[in-house]
RNA sequence: GGAGGUGUGCCGGAGCGGCCGAACGGACUUCACUGCUAAUGAAGGGUCCGGUUAACCCCGGACCGGGGGUUCGAAUCCCCCCACCUCCGCCA
């Protein structure tokens, strides 16, 4: 949710803002006149509400013949009072459904348009040149299958299309990228976090998601609860309508879950193995920091980004995200594309985003303000971000980036401490 | 799943339908006093919205788990929801 008051000084920001985004900057304006609307439907209802109180307070203190004059003048106004009400709640729901519709002002520098129109920042490390080693490199599936660490078949037996069983060194190789990235976080000062990953509708839609037309959410209207897709959801609801306490700094959160996704758009892209799958691990970094910070906090969450990737010696790049791509909530978002060498392209293994105060205004997180002399203030919303440390996507990266002409995977060196010491996956039939 | 109970400010805890934004404790902040700390005394507090303002102040409105309702008037009465507690049942 933005901040109306900034809207209304500075509208030629958002206006700016909607046309990068490739959107209606018509609702700009839309939103400042409700704003009017709903101000001035707000005064008429107080004034009368003043009165009417005031009203009260003779009421309660006159008797008999007294009372009953009062009591029939009053009525009149009681009536008045509840019509300006319903006419200031009414212009007030109006305002904030049009101010909700309007997404986060986006960062100076970030490329406009769609999709397509990202930047490509930097590139690290370079792919390897299977060519010149002598052989074709297999996709990720097909070296999983051979080192027995994923079943596709049977997940769709269990459970449909892009489900599968991790086994075997697939399921240790996940558990041990993850424990590998909760020791990072931990040593970076994060909090570790095991989150629910069903939420209520208020929490699903304290983060942004729209509940009723996001095909992507999966729902349980029987218990009108929601599969989270990612645990950003549920860290994000944790503190909601609290005020925190950020004078020592950021609060850092790192969370693991399971993260659900129906993928409906999406049918016969990426069918092949788990580089799309309805469920999934990731381990999540999540801040609370104060709106000033937030830019920097932004670069040092892609910096603990890449320190994953680096460890995990895989080549990647680094995008920044074109306005139309970024969603409601994100000012600026990063991805980091690992390459995939069946593809022969990149593809996302992480995403990081600014939220500044946008979501934390809808889920009314704020910290206590303290003016410069030290004395007593005001609250304000703070600033969220989130990025990714790992998910079970990286496995693609992973097995098709190490892997050796005789079908074995070596592993990265970081990795080998969680995995016993073993320096290679060898191939079980 | 069944029965009952509770939900008030930072915490504890009162609160006849009007004089309750809310008694009384504690915590906290400031001031006074004491050689320091402690103790004591005094004073002060929340959040949100609107008006006004450069900003503060100030004025008005809202908020007593959340949402509806009754009433001239609701923390107080009624209904629904949520959370927590106790007992019974069921179950990993």
């Amino acid at each position: 949710m933005i901040d109306t008051k900034d809207l209304i000084e500075h509208p030629e920001k958002y206006r700016a803002s909607q046309r990068a985004r490739q959107e209606d900057e018509s609702l700009v304006d839309l939103v400042i006149s409700a704003q009017q609307t709903r101000n001035e439907a707000i005064a008429r209802f107080e004034s009368l509400r003043a009165e009417q109180k005031a009203f009260g307070k003779q009421v309660a203190q006159a008797s008999g013949e007294e009372k009953d004059r009062l009591l029939a003048e009053v009525k009149d106004l009681s009536q008045r009072v509840k019509t300006a009400e319903a006419a200031s709640n009414e212009a007030e729901e109006t305002f904030r459904s049009l101010q909700r519709r309007v997404p986060n002002p986006i960062h100076e520098g970030v490329p406009a348009g769609g999709e397509d129109d990202f930047d490509v920042l930097r590139t690290e490390g370079s792919p390897r040149d299977f060519a010149a080693e002598g052989f074709t490199p297999k996709d990720h599936l097909e070296l999983a299958e051979s080192l027995g660490a994923v079943d596709m078949e049977r997940g769709a037996k269990t459970s449909g299309a892009r489900f599968y069983f991790l086994q075997g060194v697939g399921a240790r190789l996940e558990l041990a990228m993850m424990q590998m990235g909760m020791d990072q976080a931990l040593a970076a000062g994060f909090t570790p976090m095991i989150t629910p990953t069903l939420v209520r509708p208020e929490t699903m839609q304290g983060t942004g998601f729209d509940v009723e037309h996001d095909d992507e959410i999966y729902r349980l209207e029987r218990d009108d609860l929601y599969l989270t897709g990612t645990s950003e959801v549920a860290i994000a609801g944790y503190h909601a309508d609290e005020i925190l306490d950020l004078s020592s700094g950021p609060s850092r959160i790192a969370g693991w879950s399971t993260c659900y996704r129906r993928e409906a758009g999406s049918h016969g892209k990426d069918t092949r193995g788990i580089l799309r799958v309805h469920q999934f691990n990731k381990l999540e970094m999540f801040v609370y920091c104060s709106a000033e910070d937030s830019a920097a906090e932004h670069e040092r969450l892609l910096a603990w980004e890449e320190q994953m990737l680096a460890k995990m010696e895989l080549p990647y790049r680094v995008v920044d995200i074109a306005a139309g791509d970024l969603g409601m909530s994100a000012a600026r978002k990063f991805d980091c594309e690992g390459w995939v060498p069946s593809q022969e392209t990149y593809r996302e293994l992480t995403s990081t985003s600014d939220c500044t105060t946008f979501q934390a205004r809808r889920l009314n997180i704020r910290e206590r303000r303290t003016a410069d002399d030290g004395a007593k203030a005001g609250t304000r919303p703070v600033a969220t971000l989130n990025g990714t440390l790992a998910t079970t996507r990286w496995l693609v990266a992973i097995l098709e980036n190490h892997q050796q002409a005789d079908g074995s995977v070596r592993v990265p060196e970081a990795l080998r401490p969680y995995l016993g010491g073993q320096e290679v996956f060898e191939p079980i039939r």
